[in-house]
DNA sequence: AAAACAAACGTAACAATGACGTTTATAATT
DNA sequence: AATTATAAACGTCATTGTTACGTTTGTTTT
């Protein structure tokens, strides 16, 4: 027999963390773990979600759904697509009853993902197995999650080459090779080391610091931060059409 | 008595006609109108939509909702972004019974746009009081429908950028005017037609045809076709850095 | 034949990018 | 204290892409 299905809504995060000691960008991923006499029945990860509390705003479900896994507030998020297809059942096995009728329950999930440090995270009183994960060397993933990883990761690619949203994955204070590497870790590409370094150097929302690196064996880099503010400031659309 | 509220979701299309005539870019939306004892309740336009029936995806729900609108489908759609904030109550008089409990319902919408040429649809046996308007001149809206066709407009004017879906809104066979007229619209800027033309008129994947316009009583201007097949061979990703 | 119109062409100035050699500042090593 | 290794920083040149604008060409209307 074909139970009807009723419509849940839930968030899914993901949470995209940048290692910038080991230049590594990576993604918080949640252990999922089953087993039944003796027998696996589930073994992989999964993102964290929740489904939406009735009076929240999708916003605040993501930003909830990322407090209670790292703590952290305020960090940059953003809505990136619906996944909606019928087969998606989070619980398979699971039946609602609704006026002794049974349905399955199909969930609508709203994707965010979120751009921040991996140090800012501390994960050593975490309970529910969170691991970081380099992006390009995921485990096994759980429901339709590596479609949504792979979506999220797309449009970062696309949005970072427009949108100043690196910095969000970078300390306030970082080098011009920071940034490079970076980049060459989002994209997968190798870039010249001058020229990215003139091209840098002469925004004016990029500013010299007062402050080198310390604690390196070699000749320490000038640090820079980004100014939102000027950006923002002298950001005029210019419209250049490139197709 | 503050009711609970349950989830449903729905899909609301925003489609954007271009009328090659009058150049001009417009919205087809669906008049609205309720009275009770001579008083007006509702008088305004709302976008097309309808709620996800179970067994769809959420593409198919959009489109299922352009077809019944329009009759048309294979045109251009893009899912662009969910709203789904708690007081998105599509009927507050409505009240839903499960198990001897009211609720309210909830409604989160995922919106698509459509792209497509206003001369292909054919309204004059529409029931629903559909009509076009120029995105620059809109009636009033309901629900929150405003929001939606805003963000869907910024998505069009920054996609249109980067992305050839222009031609999505244009004839099969057009000029290179037709094409700055249409940015024009869209982006609302002065383009220089000179550079425009050879801007354009260099680009492998726009194709001279072997016709002119007629019916025109000055120079009869070449007309061009657009081939994807050659955009897409010859596309590969530049990541040009553009912060 | 002349006027009107818009497509099409040419060229110069400028800005952005990319490739690559050279110089400089610092820390570790000897 | 001198040397060396390293990477930041600087300079130059060629190439490409964009913008601005004067000029020419082809067609239709009068």
């Amino acid at each position: 027999m074909m139970l009807e299905k009723i419509l849940n809504i839930s968030v899914d995060c993901v949470v995209f963390g940048y290692d910038i000691t080991s230049k590594s960008l990576n993604l918080l991923l949640i252990k999922r773990y089953l087993e039944s006499n003796n027998e696996v029945l589930v073994d992989d990860y999964v993102l964290t979600g929740y489904h939406v509390y009735t009076h929240e705003t999708l916003d605040d479900t993501a930003t909830r759904v990322l407090k209670e896994l790292t703590g952290l507030t305020n960090q940059y998020k953003k809505q990136f697509k619906a996944f909606g297809n019928p087969d998606r059942l989070m619980r398979p096995k699971d039946i609602i009853w609704i006026e002794n009728e049974a349905f399955h329950l199909r969930t609508t999930t709203i994707a965010y993902y979120f751009l921040l440090k991996t140090e800012d995270v501390d994960l050593t009183n975490n309970t529910n197995g969170a691991a970081w994960f380099p992006v390009n060397d995921l485990p096994e993933l759980g429901f339709d999650h590596k479609q949504i990883i792979q979506e999220a990761y797309e449009d970062l690619k696309e949005k970072c080459l427009s949108e100043p949203i690196i910095f969000k994955l970078l300390p306030d204070k970082f080098t011009i090779n920071d940034v490079q590497d970076l980049y060459e870790s989002i994209l997968g590409i190798e870039i010249d080391n001058r020229n990215f370094r003139r091209k840098l150097i002469n925004k004016k929302y990029i500013i010299a610091l007062d402050e080198k690196q310390v604690g390196v064996s070699k000749k320490p880099a000038q640090l820079y931060m980004f100014s939102k503010d000027i950006y923002d400031k002298m950001f005029q659309k210019n419209y250049l059409i490139s197709i």
